[in-house]
DNA sequence: AACGGGGTACTCTGAATCGAGTATCCGGAA
DNA sequence: TTCCGGATACTCGATTCAGAGTACCCCGTT
């Protein structure tokens, strides 16, 4: 039943932030957008309050104060429970160690491609090669200037060359 | 507006069978399993159904004929219409030639290592390829069977092992 | 002093998704 | 004969998601 719940991924992102620090939850989104993890997140506001709300209920999160400045909003922080941690932990097991089959869109695109007359496709594919290019260049030159490791996003865009090469099928 | 739907390759799925001959629903479905899309795309009777309904809203098909058999539900058999022709042929264009980011889980889950100890790190990786091993060799036999191109499912598989590699950073 | 733009902190609504459930038929085994 | 499993052909309700909208505050400009 824990598994039933495990199909976000920014449920996930707010329990570690929560794990580093109680906060509420707007505070989560400010954080992570300023680790750049909308570029591995799916991140807006419908969901993350949404996701918050859940993970309440899951008993995985507690509500720990909540405060209010002037007439703003209320604000509920956050701290996650002892079972959030280690749901976080067995999440993070699982994610890192099971593939799944995340059903990309392009993956789908090429089980069609026979709907497609095959010169048409070879110009398609180089043009998305060339996009890619553009995207690599761009990555490379934000990498230059904070030295971290923002390689994990290489990996998804080598093997589109790869399949680039596939125009020699046709 | 026409991009706004776009969300949900089962839809183009659809158009394109039902560019072949005109079918009703539950045909679509068995056609797509025969075929085995169901690797490559999200395929339940919930959302074909849904589907379905909102691509007759946008005119992209229309209803041909009902017919009943015994008393068993009744067939709604659709074709696909001449602007449904041009949806299908613009959006694999727009599939093939566009690269967007799907945001695949494992890239989630790669942006928060920072938060396991490194020496697990290693282990799950190491976890993960044996998997990926595995559904390889499953997929190498297959592929023996039905010599066609199921190719298009390694691209994915092999970029997994370089991250394998990637152990060698912690 | 009034205004406008940007940040804070959510809220709401409608759409999309999933998977279990329903009702019927058919073919073969017991 | 009767029962059972599996195929046919959907339907429904309960989540989940997206993202536009709301309401307020602060700060600099004109």
């Amino acid at each position: 039943m824990s598994s039933r719940k495990r199909s976000n991924p920014l449920a996930l992102a707010v329990l570690i932030c929560l794990f580093e620090r109680p906060m509420h939850p707007y505070e989560v989104a400010a954080t992570l957008r300023q680790r750049h993890k909308q570029e591995s997140l799916r991140l807006n506001y419908g969901s993350l309050y949404a996701v918050v709300a859940s993970l309440e209920k899951r008993g995985l999160i507690a509500p720990q104060a909540t405060m209010r400045e002037g007439r703003l909003p209320e604000r509920t922080v956050y701290a996650v429970t002892e079972s959030g941690k280690i749901e976080a932990h067995d999440w993070m097991t699982e994610l890192v160690s099971t593939p799944v089959n995340d059903y990309p869109s392009f993956e789908a695109a090429l089980s069609f491609l026979p709907a497609l007359p095959p010169g048409d496709v070879v110009d398609l594919l180089e043009e998305r090669a060339m996009h890619l290019k553009v995207e690599l260049a761009r990555a490379g030159a934000t990498r230059e200037l904070n030295e971290k490791a923002q390689l994990p996003r290489l990996f998804w865009v080598e093997d589109e060359f790869r399949v680039a090469l596939r125009e020699a099928e046709f």
